[in-house]
DNA sequence: TGAAAAATCACCCGAAAGTATGACGACAAC
DNA sequence: GTTGTCGTCATACTTTCGGGTGATTTTTCA
């Protein structure tokens, strides 16, 4: 009568995956990480039990045998808890966002505007350039190829239309204006 | 000789009390979080198993007393593995640090190392401030109420600490040296 | 209190910077 | 083809700058 009752138990085991499953089909929009978590948990706790029942017939005998079958059930469900927990904790990782003033790197855009609306071209302004550099007339001459008394013109021009007495306050006209960097 | 032993027991405790107190001692840095978590689980494990033991002797009568012991057991130690878990995993808060580019207005900090390393005083890096005005020697001079010799130098002194030639170039050189803005 | 450092001022001289004026060629616009 | 702008260069002149030297006073600091 032993194979009976292992058919009678299959078919009962059938009714119930088959209850379950129908149970478990009405409530699809639940948490799949919940679902999952608690599919493991049942699954665990039923092997466990199972393996509890094998281990009453055995160990019931053993004397302390209680004692021994509750320290296992304690610990197993111990570790289990522990891991159901840390498992559950997982995805609350908070996320702060810092925001940090960096200092940005001045990037710098000439004021065309400007430069047009004073009138200076090109050619002044890169002596202006060069003068910001700190350069001499003869430094700039010789790097421009050109003569000492063109760099002067064209200095003192742009000097005339930044109205600026001296080169240091040219350059600091210009910056203000936005012709240097 | 019942006094005697107590006497005794209370100096073993003392002694055992010490050796613990020393022990410890030399683990200070020891987390303390860890060590609370450990002596609560301890606690309840303790009163856990007194309950348990009550219950035994309650309950152990009873028909299928074994299975309730170890549901008991099972939902005790499970609830406190989650509660633990949960504990144990630390607040995950990641933080994310964003640097934002902020058009942050050039906060000017003076490079007093710079100045000292290159033994500028007070009163020249005045001087080379003026001149990043565009002010002439003259000009500087009427403003500080001194006369345009002192002004010279003054500015001849920290040209020659920039190296620098020129007014220009002194000025170029300060603002990269961080003593002007 | 006494030496060192800093600030002040003066004089000279040469170099650099800046002004004024004029001129010439290239090139684009009208 | 004239006009205007731009870049180039020159001469002459004035102003400013920068180096060098020396000196006096004030401040600082040990």
């Amino acid at each position: 009568y032993g194979s009976r009752a292992i058919g009678q138990s299959l078919r009962y085991l059938g009714l119930r995956s088959l209850l379950l499953q129908a149970i478990l089909a009405k409530v699809p929009g639940f948490i799949n990480s919940m679902k999952r978590h608690i599919l493991i948990y049942g699954l665990l706790g039923g092997i466990l039990i199972t393996l509890l029942k094998l281990m009453e017939y055995r160990f019931l005998v053993i004397e302390r045998s209680v004692e021994i079958y509750g320290g296992l059930v304690a610990a197993l469900f111990a570790a289990l808890g522990i891991w159901l927990g840390l498992r559950l904790t997982n995805p609350k990782q908070k996320v702060i966002v810092r925001e940090i003033p960096v200092a940005v790197g001045d990037l710098f855009v000439l004021n065309e505007a400007k430069l047009n609306e004073l009138g200076i071209t090109r050619r002044e302004l890169e002596i202006l350039e060069w003068i910001a550099k700190g350069l001499s007339n003869r430094e700039i001459a010789e790097k421009l190829f050109v003569s000492e008394n063109t760099v002067k013109t064209h200095s003192s021009r742009v000097f005339e239309k930044l109205s600026a007495k001296r080169r240091t306050q040219a350059v600091q006209i210009g910056k203000e204006l936005g012709l240097l960097p």
